[in-house]
Parts: C-alpha cells; structure tokens; sequence
DNA sequence: ATGGCAATGTTTCATTGA
C-alpha cells in the first residue's frame, strides 16, 4: 500500500501535472491539501477516469483538503470530528480505506510569530492534538498526513540559523510536533530516512529550490501498527521541477 | 540542471502562503 501526501498549491492550477503524476506514480492513496477550490468545482470526472474514488473538503481561493484512493473511501468526516464548533478554514478530512483511517491535514501557516494567524496556528493544532489524545490512534491502523507547517528537528531545516524563530521552526513548534509523537504516532519518513538536507518545501523566490534552501515540513505520522508495515519513504523532489511546480513536493510511504 | 514568486479574486493590485 503507497500512500502519498502533498500541497499541490491549488488542484486546478495543478490539474494537468497532478493527473499526469498519479497516472505515473499509481499510489493507492493520496491525501491532497490547498485544493483551493469548492467541492463542486473539483476535478471529480478526471479523478474517476484516473481510477480513483475521491473526498474532498474545500472551499474557494483558500486551503481546501481532500483523499484520493483506488479502494473504497468509508466512514468519511470532515473538518474537526470532535462536534464542537465548525472551523471556518476548510483544513482537515479523513476516511477509512482498506481498514486503514487516513487524514489528511492542512495546519495553519502562522504567517508570523505573535501575530493572529500565529494563534489560530496553536489553537488549531490543540485542538487536533486534543481529539487526537481521546481517539486511541496508537491501538488501530491510523495515518495522519500532511502539511504541517513546522520542521521538526534541525536536520529538516537547510539553514537552522536564518530559518530559527520563524513560524516554521521555533521551539514552540517544536513542542508541537513532539505532541503528536507523544500521543503514540511515528514519524513515519523517519523510521527509513536519517539524513539531513531531505526537504518538502522551497520557497518560489530567492532560487529557493537550485540552492536546495528547504525545509521538511509535510509529515506522514502513523500508529505502531502501521510502523511495523514501513518499508520505504521519499520525497519526490521531480515534482518541484519543471513547469509549474507546487511549491511543495509530495512525501510517499510504502507499507506492506 | 532544478532557475530568479505563484494563485486567486477583491483583477491591473491586494492577500496569502511559508
């Protein structure tokens, strides 16, 4: 089973590239972020045609989440499952498939540290690590993918100096991201990958990309149950080549 | 090579991303 996550920076601007790399890379499943498109304008017609079943939650010029798999999609949700009030932001999604539950997560940038996106960062991420905490993840079959919006570790960061403080890598975020591990998930690209200079993401400016100045901050975290079925991971950097690349390259995990 | 912001709607600039 090939499960990949990635932030195509808008599905309809991607269409053509994304269609064409599925049809490659043939991953079972595909857990998509800033759709940025409705979910009666996204691409449903080229996804069956691709051989996909498909959920999505998204909304117009902004975030927007969604699944892609070859095999049935059950027991679908979205935005938070916890029945408390509705997030505004159209940022998370899950669903069963093939016994596995997937999500697919978009965590709030934060734009800067102190401002009041940096708060609706902390709140959003309490608020998942607070279902999380209640959903015994760690005893099923559990994925959480996506971008999260924070470099976990220094060797996920190509300049720890210039990048330290930023909303992306701060001590704060840090914490974060232990959180997660905490309530029993594994960082999944990590159970086959130590090295550093390994990014998800590089900016559009500055020759961010020929200078490899990135920074690893899509994350596929899953329960024991599902690390014990890890068999490769990578980081597909052909797909922030070429024409019209999302600034994102997706993250593929291969269970058996 | 991999290339010097990109996508969207509020459209000829502002907002957001990270």
């Amino acid at each position: 089973m090939r499960i990949v996550t990635w932030n195509v920076n808008s599905i309809r601007a991607r269409q053509e590239r994304f269609f064409r790399w599925l049809a490659q890379d043939g991953a079972d499943v595909v857990c998509l972020q800033e759709t940025k498109v409705a979910d009666d304008a996204f691409p449903w017609p080229e996804v069956e045609a691709a051989g996909y079943r498909a959920v999505a939650h998204g909304q117009r010029t902004y975030n927007g989440v969604a699944i892609l798999a070859r095999a049935p999609l059950e027991e679908v949700w979205r935005g938070f499952p916890d029945g408390a009030e509705a997030d505004p932001e159209a940022r998370l999604i899950g669903a069963t498939v093939s016994g596995v539950r997937i999500v697919s997560a978009y965590v709030p940038n934060g734009r800067e540290v102190g401002s009041d996106k940096y708060a609706y960062k902390r709140a959003w991420l309490d608020r998942l690590l607070a279902w999380l905490e209640g959903a015994a993840v760690s005893d099923t079959p559990f994925l959480l993918a996506g971008d999260f919006n924070i470099a976990p570790e220094t060797r996920d960061v190509s300049r720890p100096e210039e990048w330290e403080g930023s909303v992306l890598f701060n001590e704060e975020m840090r914490a974060y991201f232990q959180r997660f591990l905490s309530v029993g998930l594994v960082d999944a690209f990590r159970l086959r990958r130590a090295e550093e200079g390994l990014y998800s993401w590089w900016d559009y400016r500055m020759l961010g990309f020929p200078k490899n100045n990135g920074l690893r901050i899509d994350h596929i975290l899953v329960s024991p149950p599902l690390a014990a079925r890890c068999r490769h991971a990578e980081i597909l950097r052909e797909e922030r080549k070429g024409k019209k690349p999302s600034d994102h390259a997706p993250v593929a995990l291969d269970l058996v």
